[in-house]
DNA sequence: ACCTGAACACCGTTCAAGT
DNA sequence: ACCTGAACACCGTTCAAGT
């Protein structure tokens, strides 16, 4: 599975260069010109890294060498840039599915892709605002195609897509949210057991639910679930045919 | 429908307090005490009527009438404030659901509920961490407690509520990030054109399913779309039994 | 126990000035 | 055209000091 986009992987070489005996040492400034797709692709380093908070214009400069003024020359303001992270990232998943001839499947393609890369890049998921963003649009498009191509009446198209995609959104929230609590410390399962315990606290007469699957949360598997979601609305669509 | 929570419709009076003659007109001090119920009724209001970027800690301090201090005494800080403002709205959404025997039936209250609470509080869509959030808690035990109900295989309950809880959350975060675009103006129906608009401007043979759409999404209703949604899970649901 | 409010360590963003 | 970096107008949070 290749949802790494190329951009992603393309390391800058821009935070030493000691080779570079001509420039005053104190000045350190980058060899390679400055451009909307480094600082963007910078963006993506430091959020991968460090997380949401870690994204500051200071700490943008401090990494390109540059001062405030720069980015902005190249980049309209904050908001915009994690747009364009976001789209980045999310392209790159659109552009590695593969079309197989089975619309279920490349569903189901989709939404893996999106899956492990908001896994991977767990910032993507607070970004979901549907106004320059084309990421979203990206999605839709890619979703829909395959729902007209499963047969699904024309005037249900449109909420069949919609509830594809509005639910990946949903585990894509989750997904951000979780990285957010998760980024001071334990492991993954350190963390189910955390919410699991806490949801074991309650009386269980209130919250007999939460008492029964509580196990369950404990040691189920994201990616699964998240898949046996989509098997559900796809479940869902079936009967409209 | 009564899904407006008690404490939301209680309006505190220490705006302006003029009767009160015996206090020195220039300390303008509140009449009551500060209490976290207070703090977090009175952030909700600057949430509900300014949005979030308007929820500062200056600005409660002036509505309260106190030091930033005083508020730390009571909340730890601000994120558990808007922990706590959510938690409230979702507790009320919960509280006013009326249990039909028809668990699907129920099922659809609550989504709609929740729909609604969160149209009207777009701010709370922001909040979905599953940390002390007790709101998440809220809604999957209310939605598992009717897949229960519905007679659904034990080992298939948590996917199927895990699949209405992140589809609900998906939606709800769409409609904070699009309230977060839509304070700046206009009005739904303009925003939905505009979307349209940037939809259609895209070449129609990379995109053909957002052309097919569009006009769809010009004049849909998001609570029906919302709705369809939860009709399409559920039918994927009863597949399962 | 509860509150005050100045101070601290940050932010995103702007802009006159440089090349 | 592109970049510099100081300055501005904010933030959330802390804390010595008050009652």
């Amino acid at each position: 599975m290749l949802f790494q986009a190329p951009i992603l992987e393309r390391r800058s070489s821009h935070v030493k260069l000691g080779g570079v005996t001509t420039r005053a040492r104190r000045s350190e400034r980058r060899t390679d010109a400055l451009s909307k797709e480094r600082i963007v692709e910078t963006a993506i380093e430091i959020l991968d890294a460090e997380g949401e908070n870690a994204l500051t214009f200071r700490a943008l400069t401090t990494r390109l060498a540059t001062g405030a003024g720069a980015i902005y020359w190249h980049v309209a303001n904050k908001n915009e840039l994690l747009t364009a992270a976001a789209d980045d990232v999310i392209a790159a998943v659109m552009a590695g599915v593969v079309d197989t001839s089975e619309p279920e499947e490349t569903i189901r393609a989709i939404a893996l892709g999106l899956f492990d890369a908001i896994d991977a890049h767990p910032w993507v998921g607070a970004q979901l605002a549907p106004e320059p963003w084309t990421g979203l649009l990206q999605i839709f498009e890619g979703v829909g195609v395959q729902i007209q191509a499963l047969g699904v009446p024309p005037a249900a198209q449109f909420n069949s897509a919609s509830a594809l995609v509005n639910y990946i959104l949903g585990v894509a929230g989750q997904n951000a949210a979780n990285a957010r609590v998760e980024m001071g410390g334990g492991d993954r399962t350190a963390f189910l057991a955390k919410v699991a315990d806490r949801w074991t606290e309650r009386d269980p007469v209130d919250y007999p639910f939460a008492h029964q699957v509580a196990p369950q949360l404990r040691d189920h598997d994201d990616r699964e679930q998240f898949l046996a979601g989509i098997d559900l609305i796809l479940a869902g669509i079936a009967t409209l045919r």
